[in-house]
DNA sequence: CCTGGGTTAATGTATAGACATTATGCGCCA
DNA sequence: TGGCGCATAATGTCTATACATTAACCCAGG
């Protein structure tokens, strides 16, 4: 049996290495941001590598925004900025039973109204309306309303979203190609707050999402979430 | 003149062409979830590469979620999923100046308050408490609380905060290794509803935000903004 | 029928070299 | 002094090849 270490540095590939070799130097202050870092060529020589190797490593880190790179002028170390930020937003069928509650989708009443104006859809299209709540071991968790554009997904009309939510569904049977969240907070009505169980006026965390497949509208969503029991949290770099 | 064509087909490289060949397939349903794509071989006969150009392509796939790789078996489109988003959270002041309005920060009361139990600090070390509201064109915009680690960052105690924002100055001057961000929605209380300008039980959109470097607590920021008012705004793909 | 192990097809990594591209920065010339 | 243009240093791409690694597959043996 070998030592134990938890160490992942078990047989990195080079380009890793020299990764995190260049990734420590920026992240420990030693270049710090807008300075110069080594040429390609020289790394390679002190890497003991092919100018390749150090190029696919520094290929990586420009992708993950670290550095800047720049012909002629050499790679720079990017100032960090808060520009954008992961955010963890699952399907909540799975986030339900993930978290090893019991799920399911309670269907209220649906027609077939109108595309809603938020979604900028055209009045024409046909659509299939969808009202509901999720239920995470019976307690309401939240309350979705979601348009699903008949004339993209035309089975959609035949399908059973009491064994599966709506989301689920489409993300099992339509691929999607482009996607845009919107997170908002309301004040929920009289409607939401029988729905949620929630105090007249409570706070919520409003979700809305809108799919696409090339220019065809697919679904447009939106879903509530009581304030006070729900977030969304990203996190960035290493644990601490 | 040439013609004026929209299309960003001018001079690709090789690696980008195949990638959108590859990519044009999947999101058309020519090769649906699960399927397997050719070997690296047989693209690059095809396209009259070396395989390191195709493996290039596809490595960048990989990276982007749209295929999955496994040895001896091929590559497989993988099945779409919503995994997760990136959104948006940009600085304040760069935000509100972006949009050509004026950016002020009013900083209100402050104090040497031990620091937020939200935030899992330890109780003794020496924080400076600010709390302020940004204002856009005069009109508040987002009401600020924040707690800056006086080990890690000494020098922001003599910092001049009527400048810029205490979040600008600190991304000009402390780079952050990890950061996490978490958001929810609160029912505005009298202080908060005071500050900017909103009626009692208004519901707000809480951005909370830590931020380390390395090992060491940075800043802990609460930002409130008016829930009617502001969204964060994420998107995927390809615009519509 | 099941199990084990070897074969082998596919990806993963790496190299040395070549040429393309680009903008920096200096020198030349007006 | 000023501006123009070219040499050049850096990254960007690509090739042909080599070997490593992995796991699907198949077949022999129980």
């Amino acid at each position: 049996m070998t030592a134990p270490v938890a160490a992942p540095l078990r047989k990195m590939p080079s380009y890793q290495l020299i990764r995190s070799e260049i990734e420590a130097n920026i992240l420990g202050g030693i270049w710090p941001p807008g300075s110069r870092i080594p040429a390609e060529h020289q790394l390679a020589g002190k890497f003991g590598c092919s100018r390749m190797t150090v190029s696919k490593a520094i290929s990586a880190l420009a992708d993950a925004g670290l550095v800047l790179r720049r012909k002629r002028a050499g790679t720079i170390v990017a100032r960090p900025r808060m520009h954008s930020a992961v955010l963890d937003i699952p399907d909540i069928q799975a986030e339900i039973i993930a978290s090893g509650k019991a799920y399911r989708f309670m269907r209220l009443r649906e027609s077939t109204a109108a595309p809603p104006t938020a979604a900028d859809w055209p009045t024409t299209i046909a659509v299939l309306h969808l009202r509901g709540v999720h239920l995470a071991n019976g307690v309401p968790f939240a309350f979705e309303q979601r348009w699903i554009n008949l004339a993209t997904v035309p089975m959609a009309a035949d399908a059973d979203f009491a064994a599966s939510s709506p989301g689920s569904w489409l993300l099992d049977h339509v691929p999607w190609t482009a996607a845009e969240n919107r997170i908002s907070a309301i004040t929920a009505d009289a409607a939401i707050g029988r729905h949620l169980a929630l105090p007249a006026n409570a706070a919520c965390l409003c979700v809305e999402r809108r799919t696409w497949r090339g220019a065809d509208h697919i679904t447009f969503v939106r879903q509530i979430f009581p304030g006070d029991t729900y977030d969304l949290t990203a996190r960035f770099g290493p644990p601490a």
